[in-house]
DNA sequence: CGGCCTATCCCCAGTTCTGGGGATTGGCTC
DNA sequence: GAGCCAATCCCCAGAACTGGGGATAGGCCG
């Protein structure tokens, strides 16, 4: 199996990746990498709801058809653990850490227990995110009662950002990149500290404005989102990077 | 030099990383692995604007004084060329691949001339991105007339990921509170249509109850956060992986 | 110079959220 | 059986947000 060097195999696959010119011929070069680093399974997948998500979702794997029936009718693409996990780090991950990521609810050990019903063992996943895009992940899984080989993970990270990039480009997700919104510096400052949990008038207080300008520039940014609430005002520039977590939980 | 195999400098790096404990010891890790790839510099950083921000963004580097400066004077943080072609690909790219991913100004132009003549020639960008924070990078650079080595550069992706990575650790940008409150499905499931921006009244709708109960939940779930509004409710639970921003944002 | 953008301030009415109180039912544990 | 928790429903008053309108001033660009 590993009879070629690692960055020998890391660079085969870039370039069979690169010339990947149809879902098809990538499914078939990530199968190839997959069985070559000990995987049984991998899943190349945004974190969308795929029964009503549009064409622009890309999911390419070979998971047993019942775990994804099963994935399916539990709309998991958007709340699944692992998926959840993968937006809390920017590289790859075993899922035995995902604990150490996010807090998994009650429900979130049953769905780890059901895929492991279903023949889904232990995994690695590597996060993908493009701003502005659908989160998404590349994952590597063995049947249950097999280890994954630690010694290979540093290639399926290189394996899964590989494999998500050209299958942004086969998808044309290039082409898609709409342009997230600006806010001006002051709507910034505002919806900053809206999701720290100001109210206006506390916010005019700290910022030396009038109660009737904190409301206008929260009112202009979430037109500018076009988003009816705050509270999805503040998930939307959060999302974007305009404020980041940091800033929200400092003093 | 390279007297290692690549993988095996890959996780010799990344054990490196992992004990990092301060930004200093990370500096020294990167100055050690870019010389042995064969690049002149590094430069691990978030894209702020540096005079601006807060204290958690990063940046840590060994590139020439005057370029720093020069840079720093013209804000370039937010909008240098590099950093904002990072925001279109999940994946490392040479800086010659620059006006694939986006279309260069004028000024863009005049910004990659002045880092020549201030000593920074071609390199090697390596994108991470966390919903949640801001958005950033791990270059490699080599002095003008020098070139990239396009073999060593599956090695620079992992080592760009594994740095960054350990940048995030060493600063704070998330650490899992492990006494998080709980919250029951059913604040849960308001939380998350709270933060797609329903009303107490659609969610009642959507989930069948009472326009009052949706608001009990809401409430309970405000106390057991301890926030005082519901838009840093969205924002804990998010940064808890209770919800997730792809769960918020599908249809 | 006109138009556009940003920043700032004001007004109004109606909707939505917040704090506080009440209650019942069912399930689980000691 | 008592106590606790989750889920559900109701009431009230006031604070805060939302949509809509008005305005001025300064800076930048064609």
């Amino acid at each position: 199996m590993l009879m070629m060097s690692g960055l020998g195999m890391a660079r085969e696959f870039f370039g069979l990746a690169r010339q990947a010119s149809t879902n098809a011929d990538l499914v078939q070069a990530l199968a190839c990498v997959s069985s070559n680093m000990g995987f049984d399974y991998f899943a190349l997948t945004h974190h969308v709801d795929f029964a009503s998500a549009g064409h622009a979702a890309v999911r390419l794997h070979n998971y047993p058809d019942d775990w994804v029936a099963w994935f399916d009718a539990r709309r998991l693409g958007v709340s699944d653990p692992v998926h959840r996990a993968s937006q809390a780090t920017s590289i790859g991950f075993t899922w035995q850490q995902v604990p150490e990521l996010i807090r998994l609810t009650t429900n979130d050990r049953h769905v780890l227990q059901c895929a492991r019903e279903r023949g889904i063992g232990d995994g690695f996943t590597v996060p993908a995110h493009v701003p502005g895009e659908a989160t998404g992940s590349c994952s590597f899984a063995v049947a249950p009662g097999r280890c994954v080989l630690v010694d290979i993970l540093p290639l399926a990270q290189l394996a899964g950002a590989f494999a998500f990039e050209a299958a942004r480009r086969i998808n044309g997700m290039r082409s898609l990149n709409t342009h997230a919104p600006t806010l001006t510096e002051r709507q910034r400052d505002c919806v900053l500290w809206m999701a720290r949990g100001k109210t206006d008038w506390e916010i005019a207080r700290i910022l030396g404005l009038s109660q009737e300008t904190v409301t206008q520039h929260l009112k202009q940014a979430r037109e500018r989102y076009d988003v009816p609430k705050r509270s999805v005002l503040a998930v939307r520039a959060l999302f974007d990077g305009l404020i980041s977590f940091s800033d929200i939980f400092r003093r």
